[in-house]
DNA sequence: ACAAGTGTACTAATTGATATAGTACACTAA
DNA sequence: TTAGTGTACTATATCAATTAGTACACTTGT
C-alpha cells in the first residue's frame, strides 16, 4: 500500500487516486481484486471517508474502478482501463514538462534527461 | 516578455516568478537590468500590486533580483542563483520521468510528449 | 523644497478548492 | 435481522491566493 504525505500540498484525494493507478500500473493490484472500503481505508489513513470517497469516484469515472452497493470496490479489468492510466500518466508528465519549460528548458535539455534516468 | 495565464490554476505570483527566472536563464534579462515597478507591472498584468510585489519577494529571497527602495528592482549580477534554480527544476523533472517510467512509459512515448507542450 | 515615482508593510475582505462533520438511504451477505 | 458496503446530501471549517485600501520611507528630477 501506498503512503499518504499530508504535508505536500497535493490533495489527498489525487494521492489516493494516483496511488491506486501506480498500484494497478505494477501489476500488485489486478483486475478483480478488491480495494478497501470507503470507511476502512479513511480509518487507516486518518481523513474523512468524504475524502476517500471522492478518490473512488474518480477512479471509477475514470475506469480504473468499479464499485457495487453493498459490495464494494474493485480494480476494473477493463481493457480501456490500461488506457486511462496512460493518459493519467501523460498528463502529469505533461505538467512537468510545462513546468521545466517555463524554466527555459528546452525540448534538448529534457530529452537527454530521460535517457540519463534510464539507468 | 512573459504572459501570465489566470485560468491554469498556477498561482499568479508563482508564474511571475518563474516567467523573470526564465527571462533570466535565457539571457533576454542580464545582470543590472531594470525590473518594471511593481506597480507599473501590475497595471500592464491587470492584477493586483500586492501579487507582483509577493513575486518580487520571493525573487529576491532566491537571489534572482534586488530591490532598493525609492529606485527600483533589478537583475541580480549573481549567476549562481538561477543556475541552482535550474539545477532544482532538472532534479524535478527526472522526479517526473522516473515516475512516468514507473507506470510504464517509454523513451520515445516521453520524447513525444515533449514536442507535443508547446508554450 | 517639492512632486512624482519607487519599494515596502500592514490590515481587511474575498474567493475557491479542499477537507471535515454529520446524517441518511439503498444495497448485499451472513 | 444485523453488519458492512457504496452513495448522496448539507453544512461547516480551513487554507492559500488574490484583491482592496492605506500608509510610510526612500530616490530622483525639477
Amino acid at each position: 500500500m501506498f503512503q499518504l504525505d499530508l504535508k505536500s500540498g497535493v490533495p489527498i484525494c489525487d494521492q489516493i487516486v494516483n496511488g491506486f493507478i501506480k498500484l494497478k500500473a505494477l501489476g500488485v493490484l489486478k483486475g478483480g481484486d478488491q480495494l478497501p472500503s470507503v470507511r476502512a481505508l479513511a480509518s487507516k489513513f486518518s481523513v474523512n471517508p468524504n475524502t476517500v470517497q471522492k478518490s473512488y469516484a474518480i477512479l471509477e469515472s475514470e475506469g480504473i474502478i468499479y464499485s457495487v452497493k453493498g459490495k464494494g470496490s474493485f480494480v476494473s479489468d477493463d481493457e480501456n482501463a490500461s488506457k486511462a492510466i496512460i493518459e493519467s500518466a501523460k498528463a502529469e508528465f505533461k505538467a512537468a514538462i510545462k513546468n521545466a519549460k517555463a524554466l527555459g528548458l528546452s525540448d534538448e535539455d529534457l530529452s537527454s534527461l530521460i535517457k540519463e534516468v534510464e539507468k
